[in-house]
DNA sequence: GTCTATAAAGGGATAGAC
DNA sequence: GTCTATCCCTTTATAGAC
């Protein structure tokens, strides 16, 4: 691993643990083993790029987990709920620390950094779009793909923030459950015509 | 409204703009509209009290909006997707700015300030406990009214942030479409329980 | 209680030797 | 490319006048 990415790896781990402005130059060159000189001649752009670095890379990390672990499973739903349970394992596992650093650094900096706001987007846009192109994949409608997409990414990050306040796994079992059902009840409801009337109220969520 | 009200207002809204670390004392009292001795005098445990008031501040308002927005609707599944789309309109409507500092501070700051850890867990229990019991009151089980509150939170907190560095509504419609069909899916899934209870007069909106 | 001035420490960034 | 020393600025917190 050159130098480059190892102050980027070094910054991502800081990063979901601290946020980005609790984060100093000085701590990020201890815990990268390198001077503080050395990071800018490998950043011109300084502690800004060298996030950047950092969420581009683990957002590239991240995506690739996606087919890796629900490819294992043949029922789409079953390894929904999987993932969640491995998310929330990993969370356990290292003593509750946020596991996404793109979800701290977006919620911390999108209104005083725009920079960092606009590669938070870039990375979360490959998420669905791959994401996405997965779900059709495995069968679902394009619609339905994307909106599986946004809700497992958001019950995720969301579910990371729970947990790591109330140090509980609940929050992954409990959205996961939830996906899993949406999930199921699209593959069954495979006939174009909506027959789900089983509810009364209209359906109409248009836009 | 009192002054330690107000600074406590001013920080909340800070937090959720710029997280923790990236709030000065001199720029809330400039928010506050109070030089920094009289913050000081105020919490003496100066910003980190500040936050921690904001904090507990916010989650008992936030909580209250449950029954505000659900009790509006018979049918539950469709409440709690009017909830995520009132969120996203919120969301849309103050510039994309998160709508919760909880998250953002949790995610922040769970491990390098304890005091802040716990008095967000305080009041993610709070909510928890308190959305459960509602939940319970709208005919769900238990330990469906916990999945379903667990589910929602996260959700959520997850939206919030997706949408916030995408600019996009797109995951509330997304995570509130899910939830709803979970929703749904209890309701119609009860044989053995006589049918649900709709809010009928005594609106139970208790503490 | 309100406000000003300042102390003590740490931040990001840079220059320049090696 | 690596590393050290330093500049300048901001931070939190406090002391003490009003």
């Amino acid at each position: 691993m050159d130098t480059d990415e190892r102050i980027a790896l070094a910054m991502a781990e800081l990063l979901r643990k601290q946020g980005y402005a609790a984060t100093g130059i000085n701590q990020l060159a201890r815990a990268a083993g390198a001077p503080t000189g050395s990071l800018y001649h490998h950043f011109k752009g300084g502690k800004r790029e060298i996030a950047a670095a950092a969420l581009r890379q683990t957002g590239a990390a991240y995506i690739q987990l996606l087919p890796l672990l629900l490819d294992a499973h043949d029922d789409l739903a079953a390894g929904i709920e999987a993932l969640f349970a491995q998310a929330a394992e990993d969370m356990r596992d290292t003593g509750w620390a946020n596991m996404c650093p793109v979800g701290t650094v977006t919620a911390e900096t999108a209104d005083t950094e725009p920079e960092l706001r606009e590669v938070a987007a870039e990375v979360m846009g490959t998420w669905v779009e791959t994401g996405s192109r997965y779900f059709t994949t495995r069968g679902l409608a394009e619609t339905d793909s994307r909106t599986v997409v946004f809700a497992v990414l958001s019950a995720l990050e969301g579910a990371f923030v729970l947990a790591r306040g109330l140090r509980s796994a609940e929050p992954f079992h409990a959205a996961g459950r939830t996906i899993k059902t949406y999930v199921a009840s699209l593959c069954t409801e495979q006939p174009k015509t909506p027959t789900r009337a089983r509810a009364q109220s209209g359906k109409r969520t248009g836009t």
